[in-house]
DNA sequence: CATTTTTAAACGGTATACCGTTATACAAGG
DNA sequence: CCTTGTATAACGGTATACCGTTTAAAAATG
């Protein structure tokens, strides 16, 4: 069932990692003759590989046409963080009856969270667990705005790195313990009790971050 | 101040109007080296201009790279109806200092929806108000995020047009009296009113539409 | 040494060409 | 008449080439 994947999604999925991994740091140039030289490939699917990570929210274009990695700064998280409030409780409200039917997916990925060693680990466990939430929630549209605010937001939090590393496994133990309250909630509770927890949990988790806002 | 407009970019807005004005109809196929003759330009130009609707939402791609004015089915509506319940209130909550600081752009729209004799131009007024109030919120991405919606949704009322041309006239006075409101609350009223209030005006939106839901 | 001018390399936008795949229309067979 | 096989046209993915613009470095000037 699985299409060749195009040069262009190959091509994408390597800048979004090297982006990620910090190896093509914040404000570096991708232009697209260099980018395709390393890649071996022609220009044309870099070009679309661009304009994709574009939509993901890892690229930005001057004026000129320049691709450079994206630099966030705080006001930008600020958006990140008040648009998660008002997405995500709205996907565990809608999520409720499809998680209540087969909740497994939601168990699996918490208790791959709860053997994170890294914090890689740690933040995939935790990014996962939200997105199955809207996954479930069968809102198409809304997945689709939760996946570029995720790729926003690791781009946010790889820059975090260093601060971020040495707390790993206290906050493993709140993430793990505020998304089993999530599980249960979601399998006990009403849409509209979901709704407030997550609200209440993406709160603290904005609040708890080493962000100068 | 004026780039040279890229040629992708007026082929999009070409592409574009002819799709909301369903000289494109629904599930048309727009084949690269078709619209590049039409338009005069090479296939580049036309691909990019493809991914850009797609990213509007106007477009879909098939499995094999086709690609198709999108096809919007009730169930899109509703999920178009719920994101702007929960994101229209947000921008209105967030809008307030900065209409209240200078309300005359939402003043000047709300005259011209006065004037409105077409259905188009009211349709045109009602989701130039809507928008104004989102980039007033300031907040960049609920502006792409409204920008994507409302091209979903002028394709929605597109397919509508028939049903809703002879209401125009009642139609116009009741959007026009809300858009008033709305403007008052916002220059006299707290931000958490004028979300309700926004609220309620979205609500009220969607059930009054002949939507078969 | 600082500033401006010149120049060469780099880059993006676009056109064209090639190839394998996909769709489609038509013919052969049931 | 419907199904199935096949040939052909259409289409998308990709590579390469050209050109004007931007950028950055070197050279000239004060």
């Amino acid at each position: 069932m699985r299409r060749p994947t195009t040069l262009a999604d190959s091509a994408a999925a390597q800048l979004r990692q090297e982006i990620l991994d910090q190896v093509r740091p914040s404000g570096a140039l991708l232009a697209e003759a260099a980018v395709a030289r390393e890649l071996q490939i022609s220009r044309v699917p870099v070009r679309e590989a661009l304009f994709a990570l574009e939509r993901d929210g890892l690229v930005e274009f001057s004026g000129t046409g320049r691709a450079h990695v994206k630099t966030l700064r705080p006001e930008d998280f600020q958006e990140l963080f008040v648009l998660r409030l008002a997405l995500e409780p709205l996907g565990a409200k809608l999520a409720v009856p499809a998680i209540r039917r087969d909740p497994s997916r939601l168990e699996s990925i918490l208790a791959a969270t709860h053997k994170a060693t890294s914090l890689r680990e740690l933040t995939r466990g935790d990014l996962d667990f939200h997105e199955a939430v809207m996954e479930a929630s069968g809102h198409a549209r809304l997945v689709r705005l939760w996946r570029s605010l995720r790729a926003e937001l690791e781009l946010w939090l790889a820059g975090l790195q260093q601060q971020l590393e040495r707390r790993t496994k206290r906050t493993r133990e709140a993430t793990v313990a505020d998304h089993q309250k999530l599980l249960r909630c979601f399998c006990e509770e009403s849409p509209v009790a979901a709704e407030r927890l997550m609200r209440q949990h993406v709160a603290s988790w904005g609040a708890c971050l080493p962000a100068p806002m």
